[in-house]
DNA sequence: TTATTCGGAAATTAAAAACA
DNA sequence: GTTTTTAATTTCCGAATAAT
């Protein structure tokens, strides 16, 4: 009945979800004297994954909410903590982009852990996925510690729940706000029960948050907690990385990258260390360039 | 009145599962 | 291998709303 729909829209008509007609510039660009870009970059399309995948976290999600809110009984004592559920709007896409950002272009020679293509991937779907939500909070409460970094503020855009002041201190708040956020939102999953290298690098991010911190003694539990996972993942045994080597070299990779990242940090960070107050990135930088192999560092 | 916004139906696409 | 089923993404219709 109607005229076939464009391939593609550009990104105004995309917006205002108007019909397009796919020329540059489009009519109704032109009309409104927009400038008609078709920059967006679009999606994959079809099914991700197992097909069950969704409806099976979707299940297991308000198992676990229901469980929880039943089970809580109120650990802070304010509403906020009824339920062990992501915050809604906690973590902004601008905050995420900009906290990724810096992770790759200055964190990323010293911890080599996560695979940028993987992570914006996963990064869609963090609303879904309990394990990513977990893990890009604790990456986003590390990144924001770190000195130079800046927080998107409010000039951009409006929408700024926990508007970070721009200002000293003002970016521990905020990574201590997403910390905690991390800690909580874990215990609405079972994390342990099959350890991914994700909840394994949340492990690690919250160490090294809880380090710059100061909390020295919850920074330790956390790092040993990662080094549980990882052995219960095997990732000590190089059998175990066979199977992915075939199947996910990627993957197989970033087990091999986190397994040093540990082994490195656990026996060169230790408690005599934790007496010290230092910059974690900085030591960490002049540790493994001194003791990781370029072949695990390189990338 | 016309212009703009946006919920959501329909179409499109691609991966997973089923089949031969 | 090919086909079917399913899920994710896209376009854009048309009702609601805002502007004039």
């Amino acid at each position: 009945m109607t005229t076939t729909a464009v391939k593609r829209a550009c990104d105004a008509c995309h917006r205002r979800k108007v019909k397009c007609d796919g020329i540059s510039p489009c009519r109704n660009c032109s009309a409104s004297q927009l400038s008609c870009t078709y920059n967006a970059v679009p999606q994959k399309k079809g099914p991700k994954g197992s097909r069950a995948k969704v409806i099976n976290e979707l299940k297991e999600t308000q198992r676990q909410t229901s469980l929880s809110a039943k089970l809580q009984g109120g650990i802070n004592g304010v509403a906020a903590s009824a339920t062990l559920a992501p915050t809604p709007r906690l973590l902004t896409k601008e905050t995420l982009k900009a906290c990724i950002d810096f992770f790759f272009n200055h964190m990323y020679p010293a911890m080599p852990i996560l695979e940028r293509h993987r992570l914006e991937q996963d990064a869609m779907y963090m609303d879904q996925n309990l394990d990513t939500y977990c893990l890009l909070t604790s990456l986003c409460a590390f990144v924001c510690l770190q000195p130079g970094m800046t927080m998107p503020g409010p000039a951009g855009m409006q929408n700024d729940p926990f508007s970070p002041e721009m200002m000293f201190g003002g970016n521990i708040v905020t990574s201590t706000l997403l910390m905690e956020e991390t800690i909580r939102v874990r215990k609405g999953y079972d994390y342990v029960a099959s350890p991914s290298v994700n909840s394994l690098c949340t492990s690690y991010f919250l160490f090294a948050v809880h380090h710059g911190l100061e909390m020295h003694d919850k920074a330790w539990f956390h790092l040993r907690e990662a080094t549980t996972l990882a052995h219960m993942a095997r990732m000590n045994e190089e059998q175990a990385y066979l199977q992915y080597d075939s199947n996910d070299s990627v993957d197989a990779a970033r087990r091999r990258r986190l397994y040093w990242q540990l082994f490195v940090t656990e026996r060169f960070v230790p408690e005599s260390c934790f007496a010290r107050s230092c910059s974690i990135g900085r030591k960490l930088t002049n540790l493994l360039a001194v003791h990781m192999p370029c072949s695990i560092a390189a990338r």
